[in-house]
DNA sequence: CAGGATCCAATGCGATACTG
DNA sequence: CAGTATCGCATTGGATCCTG
């Protein structure tokens, strides 16, 4: 990689095109951003998540959690108990990539409001 | 709306994910991105494009400017002449689009080097 | 050159039913 | 409670052919 310095500027190099994909192929979907929001406030239970992201189904949280996961963006703990118990939590990394989100979330926000 | 401060936090409000939603699903497709890239380096033509966004056929180029064109975030124009020139070029919402993206470009390649 | 129109395959996702 | 399994529909996207 020949630019890692100002990504401030309007004009980047090419390539970062599809980085932007490999990030995009893994939160882009329907309802990971959601889940991570959510996730981000505080651990949250399975049904709790049901309940919290509107409209998503059950199968869909499922699946959405378990890539989640399996991308180390958020952490699934068991607990050991009847009826079961599961929480999730956001990873450090799962974290770092919230913040990152920041600045789009904001983003959003003054379109939403140009737009009205 | 209630909290629009700190968003540099890791923890942010809930209703927040809708906003992501709104933008990934501007431009969370498989090209759109992909192409926000290459116009963020100067303007292009059609076939231009399609020969540097690697893998897009010429239906999904055609798709992905008219949504973009039609979201306000890249400029068509159309020069009248014979054979028929046209130049696409990110207008300025969608260079703030291209900036604000950034962050999430250098995760991504952050990612990418932790996961070799 | 820059598309429009059509057809088809793959995938995403929701609904429903069942389980430890 | 927290899932798994199966089905079927809707959307996405690729291939191909045609046009001003």
């Amino acid at each position: 990689m020949e630019a890692e310095g100002s990504l401030q500027q309007a004009v980047l190099p090419a390539p970062i095109g599809c980085r932007v994909r490999e990030v995009l192929d893994r939160v882009g979907d329907k309802w990971s951003v959601y889940v991570i929001c959510q996730l981000g406030e505080s651990p949250r239970r399975f049904t709790q998540l049901r309940k919290e992201v509107d409209g998503i189904s059950q199968r869909m949280l499922t699946v959405t959690l378990r890539g989640l996961e399996r991308d180390g963006l958020i952490h699934r703990q068991v607990f050991p108990v009847v009826p079961p118990r599961v929480e999730y939590s956001l990873t450090p990394l799962g974290r770092t990539l919230l913040c990152t989100l920041a600045p789009v979330l904001d983003w959003a926000a003054t379109l939403s409001v140009r737009m009205s």
